[in-house]
DNA sequence: TAAACATATGAATAATTGTTCATATGTTTA
DNA sequence: TAAACATATGAACAATTATTCATATGTTTA
């Protein structure tokens, strides 16, 4: 005895097969999709988005960005890693300093069809 | 006696005070930044980006999309919610049915940007 | 009007995640 | 080589969030 109850109602009846089955064929694979989420996902913190702003204007070390926001280094170290990590900063050292720059070209579209979206 | 512990050491040596200075005047107001983070972190979800990938291909009722993706009706019910809270999403109403589909123009954009950078 | 059904929603739970604290790593300079 | 310093990182904690379950809402039809 298999339980269904599980199974919602409208499974068997109210769905649109035709529809379904024609949507399912052309969704990417589920490793892009989960991939693209992950990606996006770092864009969803607001200290990561003042980090990229503020890398629009120029090359930072991480002092430089932790007094920027008013944060302290450690925290800011650990979003560089998320951004680094993405491959969305790159990094140059010099001596002790280590100076921060954006990776990616993509960025800017991105923020500027979320801010006209926001903005709309 | 204040207690300074707290900031980091380079705040006082290292900081390029005019690379601060200038990135400080040229970044967009806080509000605008978190609600572009709150924006973005929508996209930061599995869930959410198959559901918008669904609904790029047709308008779909919420029986059809927890179909499609394998899950049950109230999960579904709840990411629409969300996406229609940031208007990513419309909908009709057909009977007891609602067809959910598209409300924005630049999804598309994001969504191949993002494309273009993990397939990098 | 009552039953059937598609969808919405509140509460609870489990999992994820951002920040802090403490400390480690790696570079410079005295 | 030791001290000073900029940065990185592990562990812990607090806060956020996606899903599930139970149930409510709103529409149709018998």
């Amino acid at each position: 005895m298999e339980n269904n109850n599980i199974i919602d109602r409208c499974e068997e009846t109210c769905v649109h097969n035709n529809i379904v089955e024609k949507v399912d064929n052309n969704m990417p694979e589920d490793t892009i999709l989960y991939d693209l989420a992950d990606f996006f996902k770092v864009f969803g913190d607001c200290t990561r988005i003042k980090v990229l702003y503020a890398l629009f204007e120029s090359e930072m070390c991480v002092c430089d960005i932790a007094q920027l926001l008013n944060m302290n280094q450690s925290a800011i170290s650990h979003q560089l890693r998320v951004l680094k990590q993405n491959r969305l900063v790159k990094y140059r050292r010099e001596g002790k300093t280590v100076f921060y720059s954006l990776a990616d070209s993509h960025i800017k579209t991105i923020f500027n069809q979320g801010l006209e979206h926001i903005l709309e």
